[in-house]
DNA sequence: AATATTTACGAAATCGGTTTCGTGTTAATA
DNA sequence: TATTAACACGAAACCGATTTCGTAAATATT
């Protein structure tokens, strides 16, 4: 890289001291207009850009704001991303994006990384490895050092610091209630193994849903999915028996579900009603168009990202952490019938 | 924050001075194994951490790969960012992640902020805004300034630097070729306004093929789409004209037009075969599935920083830019006949 | 004319490390 | 015993800015 011009440079081509120049430059009214002139001339000339390293070391903060995520290549995820790096950008920060890729070890060594300095604040969404061996030192360790941080959509009570979640449990009572209401009685759920703590509460809506209408919890027509193997063999099996509804909590597994419906020749939404979650392409561009709970990525990474620089901007002595809902509402197509 | 422990206080704690712990801390064969022990347990015991800023103001590098990417709710782009990632990580890297979401003013400022030091090289896509109005001042401006920089896929002859492309003319070729090898004769292209150069170079693939097959380009079976306006009912026109093949540059217009074939009681792949671009999911969920040119960002992602991290640590003196072609493969699936 | 006040600028400390060079003490060699 | 070498450590410069404080010269006030 180029020899970049600095302050010192500056001073000695002019002849004056580097406080001079410093000065000069912010428009001081200790410096007289002629030495001001002349500084600002030569600084323009010589396009000088203040070394941005120099002043996060001596401001104690770097304007950037760490960002760790399972993955990205992800409907949610990606959208999340967009809110917070619109929310960062509005108060002047950048992001540092990293990826945890769901594994627990990757997780620790970013989060080391990223606390080292180099941000002045985090926000994560914890990895499913994590969450199933119920590990969080890396994430405790950092609250105790009290380095802003906070957590999205995939939370735990365990760490203490703000977080930012969907209403889960209220999302799959929205949706298998809907359900319901329209005629279905004997409701699949396609879910996650319950670790993922975002399965298991859209799991209780599911059947707080269920129980509210005098419906027993079937077993049988609960798929936990795991991701290790093949998605759709799994889904296969509840489709041996009788069902007139599907509530996947993701949008892949909606989709699967569709896919073998159509194999077997089911017309969705009459002989079977989906529901997904995540409002993504998929969704909307199948054939019939998917019914999914919406769940507003872009409003949670602004939340989360305005949380966060709340807490970096504020000196807050004591404080108790926050949580916001974020409600997720039903987005109504084609494979739910209208409702009635 | 809290404060946190610095070199100066082991220094004084432990009354030696802080040259000393630094060469201490680095296991230095300059101090006495006695001293290196008392001040390695200290700063493990107050888990002392090197602070990265006072580190890359030393070194003058900070470890950072800056990005911006036109947008990221967006399966290419996304699977890019994580060969990137990757990539970096590999080589001790990590990247700080934007935005231009189109705009050729955010394109600029951000390329601006990223270009002060905050970062020791930047990979780009640009903004679509930028290649219509065709300013690259602020590239080649970051050219001048011998700031490392990458392009990859939305690229341009204008700015000196590596570049990592698809083949989108031979991408072109081959999808429009397998059309016609397999019995299509009218065959739609589905493209972006000229502008945006991997349109146009994937419709000079598109009637290479033609013209090899002795077939007349028939400009009204070509859409330009304008984004702004609705996809679908701009692809509708097409529809009304006697086709028997559709080409589209991305997996959105290909899932309109699966849509609209659908709608029109075409039987997909019988009537009418469909090849997208992007191996995206909804390629692979709409049923049928739908036939693509993979485009392999993951791997466009991971040569790109390669490039990149190569000029930045390489002092090179004369170089000259590097252009790496991807070639992007037909993905068969079922919205095209089986080979014959 | 003596004193007080601006004005315009520079010296030096600071942020948190690294590194070169110098030096006092001890041990090894002639 | 005198000289040399090895050892263990500290002082100070440096990276690129900002900012406090001090001060000489010019101007204003009594």
């Amino acid at each position: 890289m180029k020899q970049k011009i600095t302050i010192k440079t500056i001073a000695k081509e002019l002849g004056v001291s580097t406080s001079t120049v410093s000065k000069a430059l912010k428009d001081s009214h200790e410096i007289s207009s002629d030495t001001k002139e002349k500084i600002q001339a030569y600084a323009n000339l010589y396009n000088y850009k203040p070394n941005h390293l120099a002043l996060q070391l001596r401001n104690q903060k770097t304007k950037v704001i760490g960002v760790i995520l399972p993955k990205i290549v992800h409907h949610f995820f990606s959208t999340v991303i967009m809110g917070i790096e619109e929310g960062a950008n509005e108060k002047g920060y950048n992001i540092m994006v990293c990826f945890s890729n769901e594994s627990y070890k990757k997780e620790v060594e970013t989060l080391k990384v990223l606390s080292n300095g180099s941000v002045d604040g985090i926000i994560v969404s914890i990895a499913n490895e994590t969450l199933k061996n119920k590990d969080f030192k890396h994430f405790t360790d950092l609250v105790a050092e009290e380095i802003p941080l906070v957590l999205f959509d995939r939370v735990v009570d365990e760490i203490l610091c703000d977080k930012v979640v969907v209403d889960d449990v209220g999302a799959g009572y929205k949706a298998t209630k809907y359900l319901l209401d329209n005629g279905a009685k004997k409701i699949a759920l396609i879910t996650t193994p319950n670790h993922v703590n975002v399965g298991a509460l859209r799991r209780q809506g599911y059947e707080k849903a269920l129980i509210e209408n005098y419906i027993k919890t079937d077993p049988n027509l609960i798929v936990e999915i795991d991701e290790n193997q093949d998605i759709k063999d799994q889904i296969e099996k509840v489709f041996d028996k009788d069902i007139d509804g599907v509530f996947a909590v993701n949008e892949i597994y909606a989709a699967n579900s569709m896919k073998i419906a159509k194999e077997r020749g089911l017309n969705v939404p009459n002989d079977l009603s989906v529901i997904g979650f995540t409002d993504g392409l998929i969704s909307e561009y199948s054939s019939p168009t998917i019914t999914t709970m919406a769940q507003h990525g872009f409003t949670m990474g602004k939340q989360a990202v305005e949380l966060l620089i709340e807490k970096i901007e504020k000196e807050t002595e004591a404080y108790k952490p926050k949580k916001i809902v974020i409600s997720s509402d039903l987005k109504l197509r084609e494979s739910t019938k209208p409702s009635s």
